[in-house]
DNA sequence: AATAAAAGTAAACGCCGTATACTCTTTGTA
DNA sequence: TACAAAGAGTATACGGCGTTTACTTTTATT
């Protein structure tokens, strides 16, 4: 009964994914906004109700469509970091700041439809995104954080902040059950994320102050210096 | 006969106009995308293919609100730059880039019909966009520009581009009709607008990565780093 | 006052998300 | 094995959308 259960649940869950894949082609062609469960039904040979067997609205759909993308930008990021030696923080870091950027690039739509401007009268069930959300910036912290306890780590002195109020608020966020991560980690963390979603969102976008061309050896440029800054530049580069 | 013209084609002005005001408050309530003729024509108790007279189709309307959040956002930072004292370059700079932040905030919907995630189905007159898109980096670069002249500035060495063809692409930007920017001017003014761009759009967004709250605290630390990088912290700052 | 242009209307087409009521088909159990 | 319950699908409908066509009203000019 057990293996029956599972066998129906694994019918359920390819038409999921079947609509799933539909809705996310339709983006590629039309645009983040242009999910239409009409569309998708029609694609399926099923009338438009019978997907409230799958999805009780559209929100939903689109929720699960958010939540794949998150865990799949952040799987490319995490893959990337555990495919190169742990010891060697400079590597780790940039692998998966090139991964961060190829996934945004080879997945624009999904891209978008995490980061970019929402979907009309969709609104987000923040207790299920945010945590998606969070695995994408992780890696990052973690290598950083690794590389400061091994004291590989600079960090530039733009990592300080002042303000009390910022300062306890990157401790919060970095304090765990156990550990307590020094807030300068989040710093710089954030400083190096808020640059890549900058580069990512202009080269996906297009619309580079007057186009920049060749966007990757430009995000390249930008990425070696932030490393170098911090001393996380690998020798190869 | 002129005169009466003139009034002719100022009624015609002042419906659209209310068009565009009605258009811009639909998006501040529902979203980029929520532009709706027949919620317009709803609004001016008047049937929607009466709107036809005005718009000869819905993109037509998007492109119009595109130019006047570029115009819009590009006054108002060159407002901000002509307020001082054109030989004090970093409080030009320090209030061109406050200026930028303050009106992205306050026209949150604005900046995000122009930078970011399209509209479905609307594809952007790029011979009328481009170089309203231009007049929002331009005073940028222009007060860089006045500060390297003035041998005040100090230019990054990461500003310096090794790869050949990004450095004539920046060259030919910087090529007007009589002098020819220096590409490093191109280099700088680009890397202070993605980041500006990333920052403002983490804010608008409110997806900062975990959220960071007192936005315009962390705007202007990050800020301040850029402009004292570049020579160009204003004193009381 | 007559006329031509401009502005607006009514009706229709084919899209959309969604709700309701109904019908098959599959499945688990008495 | 017969049957009831559950699941999957359909038909129909509602009100929304952009847009087109054909027609009418208003306005300005000669």
């Amino acid at each position: 009964m057990a293996r029956i259960k599972l066998e129906e649940e694994g019918k359920r869950a390819v038409v999921t994914n079947r609509i799933k894949a539909i809705a996310r082609q339709q983006m590629r062609d039309q645009g983040t906004a242009s999910v239409s469960l009409r569309a998708i039904a029609r694609e399926l040979d099923i009338t438009a109700p019978a997907l409230y067997r799958y999805y009780p609205d559209r929100n939903t759909l689109i929720t699960d469509l958010i939540l794949d993308a998150f865990n799949g930008l952040a799987d490319a990021v995490e893959t990337a970091d555990q495919a190169v030696n742990p010891m060697h923080y400079a590597e780790r870091m940039f692998a998966a700041v090139m991964a961060y950027r190829q996934w945004a690039v080879d997945h624009a739509v999904d891209y978008l439809l995490i980061y970019g401007t929402p979907i009309p009268g969709y609104e987000a069930p923040r207790e299920q995104t945010v945590p998606a959300m969070q695995r994408t910036v992780l890696p990052f912290g973690g290598i950083l954080y690794d590389a400061s306890k091994a004291g590989i780590l600079n960090i530039p002195p733009e990592a300080l902040i002042d303000d009390p109020e910022i300062r306890a608020h990157f401790e919060e966020i970095a304090r765990t059950d156990d550990v307590q991560v020094p807030y300068l980690i989040v710093s710089i963390t954030i400083d190096l994320w808020y640059r890549l979603y900058g580069l990512v969102m202009l080269e996906i976008l297009g619309h580079s102050p007057p186009t920049v061309k060749k966007a990757r050896e430009f995000y390249l440029i930008k990425i070696r210096q932030m490393l170098k800054d911090m001393n996380l530049l690998p020798d190869n580069f």
